[in-house]
DNA sequence: TTACTTAATCGTATAATTACGATGAATGAT
DNA sequence: ATCATTCATCGTAATTATACGATTAAGTAA
């Protein structure tokens, strides 16, 4: 008989690697950080305080809001970003709990 | 003349950006927890607790060993890998800034 | 020595990420 | 209606990440 193996990754293994996998580009720390400083940026804004081009910027923007850490809100030919509180607040609980678990301080 | 564009990712981003990255797998999640509750493990023991084979548990093992939040240490023909827990303390700790800073509460 | 164990590395394949310019859709201004 | 602005999406290319089996190296046991 075969050695056990524990066979697949659990909900909320997977959750905080999507957390860990939205901030992990300097592109998208800045984005949050620009987004807490101004609280409401047009993506051209952000554009223009990151080293990428439009379009680069406007797919990072897309992946933060997927995972939901920023809301987007259309205004004519603008969109609006601003953080989403809630998802930033059970996203830092999330990686807390992790580090509250695995460190001994 | 050209509008002015921050042309540099600093280095405080880019280090946050890669200790998320170094927990952006389920796989180094699970590895993080695994460590924690076993104290030490050797290779083989995270091999028979993720649905992964030999190798692929052994250059995740590299990964997070890179970056410091884990320690390698071989005995004889094993490797005994525990937690850094310095580095997980300081990683804690940029992340919570991070967290600190664009989190209203 | 010869066999066995352990785990890193190699070779390779596939998928995901990142990037940019070009395009297109929607709005606003003239 | 025409033109300009804004930004998401498309098309494409290059890089990085993920995965596995096979191999290698190093230690242990017979």
């Amino acid at each position: 008989m075969a050695k056990l193996k524990i066979d697949d990754f659990t909900k909320s293994e997977i959750h905080l690697s999507e957390i860990a996998k939205a901030l992990a580009h300097p592109a998208r720390i800045r984005m949050l950080n620009i987004l807490f400083e101004n609280n409401v940026c047009i993506t051209g804004d952000i554009v223009d305080l990151l080293p990428l081009s439009q379009s680069t910027v406007s797919k990072h923007l897309s992946e933060l809001k997927k995972i939901g850490l920023i809301k987007g809100k259309i205004d004519g030919p603008r969109t609006c970003y601003c953080l989403d509180n809630k998802t930033v607040e059970s996203s830092k609980t999330l990686l807390n709990k992790l580090f509250l678990r695995i460190c001994n301080c």
